[in-house]
Order: structure tokens, then C-alpha cells, then sequence
DNA sequence: TTAAAACTAAACTAAACAGTTTCGTCTAGT
DNA sequence: ACTAGACGAAACTGTTTAGTTTAGTTTTAA
């Protein structure tokens, strides 16, 4: 009897891309239950067979490539080029605007949150990654920075973080997400010159 | 040539409300693509034949589903039975307490809001009618309360109930909806103290 | 009572779906 | 140059789907 020698040949890590590509594409438009294979295959431009050479069925797909695009720290692009020299107020309102601009720019973000969020009771792990990947980082830098700036006097540096944080995230949600920014309008300036004063009394 | 006489005969509002009823079980566990009408027939205990006589399609089921849930305003169940003889901060805190424990009680919320959310990009206005519904007047109401308090001196009362109830539904939405509260843990009361100490100064 | 219309149950249609198979071609390691 | 395995194209399988139809039963308003 032949030893069936097991060769171990690799699959194309470009054909892996390709496919995680369209399905971006196609998941992100439709969600789950509403994405089609075929439509992938097309997008991504290769074989229907070698989708599935690649990946086993179309949920361990899914996951992976919203695994893959949690672990994209940049989604709300932040945590980068900061000045911690300037006021906080000054550095506040930059980190701010940054995130509100990279939102209303990209609106691929805005389909991702969407899909995390719908998705959430069926995927809990796929959210839970996003939370320690994106929510967590963002609330942990903002609750370091104010706990190293003694001089604002805030008496709660993490439920600070929080109500920053949030209100802002609340704010993307109603205009961007649920395209509602018409509903209850205002003023993104005012609205961030009001919440800092708050914040940092 | 006889007269056909239309007669208008009505359906059956009581099959309506099974159909609805069915419909909101399996679109809140499913989501629009996922439910399946055969799910819903089943759950209502009608047949399919009546589910077409009352609704042309499937969006349509949805549509109404969902924009009847949007009109029942006591998904947070506020704005009821609040005595606005207490203290502010008492008053804040029952607020979001009642909140808080609405929707950790009742799994339907949370559904809701993931589906809202989640078809919000091919469902606008089912999210604009939610905004208008829930949001909107959770905003209005907090407003007209800050405003109504002119001892609290708050600068902004539109900011700062934004900032109030953005905090509140960012926890609910990290907590509750993407069920990862233990991956950022904070006591609930701590947040809760905090935050209206950051509000009303 | 009667007749029209709402209803049920079940079969049916036509299409769409995830996943497989076949077979011939290309590619990379030896 | 040889060969195993990745790949493309396309047909195929079996199931599932939204929506329809049919034939018979129940409700309801006049």
C-alpha cells in the first residue's frame, strides 16, 4: 500500500483575498441571510468550487471576514496622529470631528455597524469582537488621556470616557446610521462645543 | 347585464392581529431575509392563503410590522408616571433606571432595536419612524425637563439631554445588544451617580 | 335564509438557493 | 519535464422559497 503523502500545498492567499473582497461587498450590502454565493463568486471574480476550497460554508465565510474587518483598528481612524500637547479642549474636538468626519466619509463603516448590530443575536462572538477591538480601544485611550490630565478635575475619568463617547457614537447612530439627522437637527459645532464644556466643566 | 354590486365586506382585523403577531416572532428572530412566511403562518395559526389576502408581499408584512411596533411608544417606557416634584437628580436617576431595567427585562426591545438598526440601510424610513417615535420624543422630553429647571443652570439643555440619554443607550447598546458588558464592566449605579454629577454639575 | 366573501388545507409553480461534481487547464515544487 | 493539487467553467442535486390556485367550509350582513 502506497503511503498517501500528504504534500501540504497551500491555497492561494490572493485567491483568499479576492474572495473576502466580494463577500465584503456582498454582505455588507444584503447582511447574512440576504448575501448569495453566486453573487460573491461574481464579485470576487474566481470559481464557485474554490470559494468553497477556501472556506468551508458560507457562515464560517461570513465570520471570517467580519473578523477580519474588526481586527481593521481603523475604523474610527482614531488613536493616530494626535498632538497631546494641545488644550484638551482644542485636542477633544479634534478627536471628535476626526471620528464624526471618517463616519459621514466612509459609508462602508456605517453598513459594517449596521451588520455587527443586526447580526448580533445570531453572531454574539462577532460582536463581542468588536467591542473589545473598537469600543473598548477608543474607551480605554479617551479614559487614559483624562486620567493623566489632572488639571480638568474630572472626578470620573472612565463614566467621562463613556458619556463622551457616547454621545457622539448616539449622535452618528441617529444621522448616520439611521439617516435621521433631519429629525432632531443640529448643529455638529454647536453640539461639540456644548458637550466638552460638560464634560470638562 | 347585472350590476356588480361591490358590497365591501372587511377582513378580519382579528386576523390581522394573529398575522402580526406571528410576523413579529419570527422577523425579530430571523430578520427580513432570514423569516420565512411558512414560519409566520404556522406562528399566527392562520392560513397562508389569508396572510396574501391581507398583505400583497413580504416587505409589505415587514413594512407594517415594523412601523406598528414603532408607533407603541412605551418601548423605553418613559414619560409616564414620573413625579416631577423631585429632586433633579432623582428624578434623572429613576429616569434612566427605568430605562436601564425596561430593556434588560425585555429581550423584544433589544430585538428591536438590532432589527431596526440592522435593515436601516434598506429600510430607511422604518428607522426615520423610529427616530421620530422613540428618539425624538425621548429628546423632546428631556429638553423641556432641563429647560423647565432653571436652577440647574445647564448652558445647553438640547446638548446636555443628547449627551444623558446618548450615554444611557450606549451602555444599553454595548451591554445589552452586543451582549459584551463584561468585556468593558462598569457598576451600573457608579455610571448612573457619575454621569448626572457630570450633567447637572 | 341566502349569497357573497373570508377562510382553511393542501397541492402546486417557478425560481432561487447552498453546496457538489465533473472535467479540462494551469501552476508550482521536485 | 513530471505530477499533485489549485483553479475555472458549468452542469447538476436536492432543498427551500415566495407566492398562487383550487376546492371545499365557515362567517357575515342583508
Amino acid at each position: 500500500m502506497t503511503k498517501a503523502k500528504p504534500v501540504e500545498r497551500e491555497l492561494s492567499s490572493k485567491k483568499t483575498a479576492l474572495i473576502l473582497e466580494g463577500a465584503m461587498q456582498e454582505f455588507l450590502e444584503h447582511g447574512y441571510a440576504g448575501a448569495r454565493i453566486d453573487r460573491i463568486v461574481e464579485a470576487a471574480g474566481v470559481s464557485k468550487a474554490t470559494v468553497y476550497r477556501h472556506f468551508p460554508d458560507k457562515e464560517a465565510l461570513f465570520t471570517a471576514l467580519i473578523q477580519q474587518m474588526s481586527c481593521r483598528k481603523n475604523i474610527f481612524e482614531l488613536q493616530s496622529q494626535h498632538s497631546f500637547e494641545e488644550a484638551p479642549s482644542v485636542f477633544l474636538k479634534r478627536y471628535a470631528n476626526t471620528m464624526l468626519e471618517n463616519v459621514a466619509e466612509d459609508p462602508q463603516i456605517l453598513t459594517f455597524l449596521r451588520i455587527i448590530i443586526g447580526e448580533s443575536g445570531r453572531f454574539p462572538e462577532l460582536a463581542r469582537a468588536f467591542v473589545i477591538n473598537i469600543e473598548k480601544v477608543s474607551l480605554d485611550f479617551l479614559t487614559q488621556y483624562l486620567s493623566h490630565h489632572p488639571e480638568l478635575q474630572i472626578a470620573d475619568p472612565e463614566v467621562t470616557a463613556r458619556a463622551f463617547i457616547g454621545t457622539l457614537i448616539h449622535f452618528v447612530m441617529i444621522r448616520d446610521v439611521l439617516q435621521s439627522g433631519d429629525l432632531v437637527p443640529i448643529e455638529r459645532d454647536r453640539l461639540l462645543e456644548s458637550l466638552i464644556r460638560i464634560i470638562i466643566n
